[in-house]
DNA sequence: CGTGAAACCGGTTCAAA
DNA sequence: TTTGAACCGGTTTCACG
């Protein structure tokens, strides 16, 4: 052990089986074991306690949505237009499916959401529903291109 | 098929298996089939040429980086500072790895930077290493929680 | 919390249509 | 491109240390 600050075995290996698995969410558990040194059923054990934890929150394929239709990204910044108003523009906007993600966030505005969509046409509609579902102003960054995206960070020192 | 546009019959089965492994990117190939009424060897076929086109591109743990030290996350829009210098940020802050993606952006800013530190500290460090590698000023957006992210878009109409 | 063995189930390849 | 069969390898559970 010779990193500047503590941390325990137990630890160290969890870590290593995250970045494994955030590197390919595929690995089979045999070669987790060969990985970490571990048995097959350690590893197995390892896994399923960090899914119950939530660290592992799951399992998804990573897909080129330009491919399959859904080609326009964007970025919106939202800001209640009545700032007394309760601020629950996340649950307001869940069950708009093309808000892929949606951040709280300090400074000007209250939320970003990340959105994907078909078309310009579609982003028009979508931010029509966006402002009359939450009682929100927008402000839409259009994505071009996205040279790298999903990349796991580095767990080996934090 | 009472879709209003036309959709070849491969093309829905693809999306469905997509959709399927968007959702859960350890389905077996059992299971897909069975949502599919396909055989096996059928989508283990597909899913072998989704993934050699490239529609998908690979698979992954979903992580809460609170858990493991991660703990801040911010958008970060950068801006060269001269505006005749070739513009190959990407390329410049590749070798950072708490940069976990890269948009390029139409607006008064042109990346979009999406990065994952430790403490206020490391994102101060981080900073002025995003300024120093690719001579950019930079307007930092911390995330105070996320409600929700890595949303699936509903692949059934498009 | 770790292990190895046993039983089971899924992955992978193949010839055939 | 699809299928089913056969084989192989991985997953899962178990009793034990």
């Amino acid at each position: 052990m010779t990193s500047r600050r503590y941390r325990s075995h137990v630890e160290e290996i969890d870590r290593r089986i995250v970045a494994l698995l955030a590197q390919d969410g595929r690995m089979s558990f045999t070669d987790l074991a060969k990985e970490t040194g571990l048995s097959v059923s350690a590893v197995h054990q390892r896994v399923r306690r960090l899914e119950k934890r939530g660290v592992i929150r799951g399992f998804t394929a990573l897909v080129d949505y330009d491919q399959i239709g859904q080609s326009l990204t964007a970025f919106v910044s939202i800001k209640p237009i009545d700032p007394a108003a309760p601020d629950d523009a996340p649950v307001r906007l869940a069950h708009l499916k093309a808000i892929e993600a949606c951040h709280s966030v300090a400074g000007e505005e209250s939320y970003i959401l990340k959105v994907r969509v078909e078309s310009p046409l579609a982003l028009e509609e979508l931010l029509q529903q966006i402002r009359s579902s939450a009682g929100v102003s927008t402000r839409t960054t259009v994505v071009l291109s996205t040279p790298y995206e999903h990349r796991s960070p580095d767990l080996s020192e934090e």
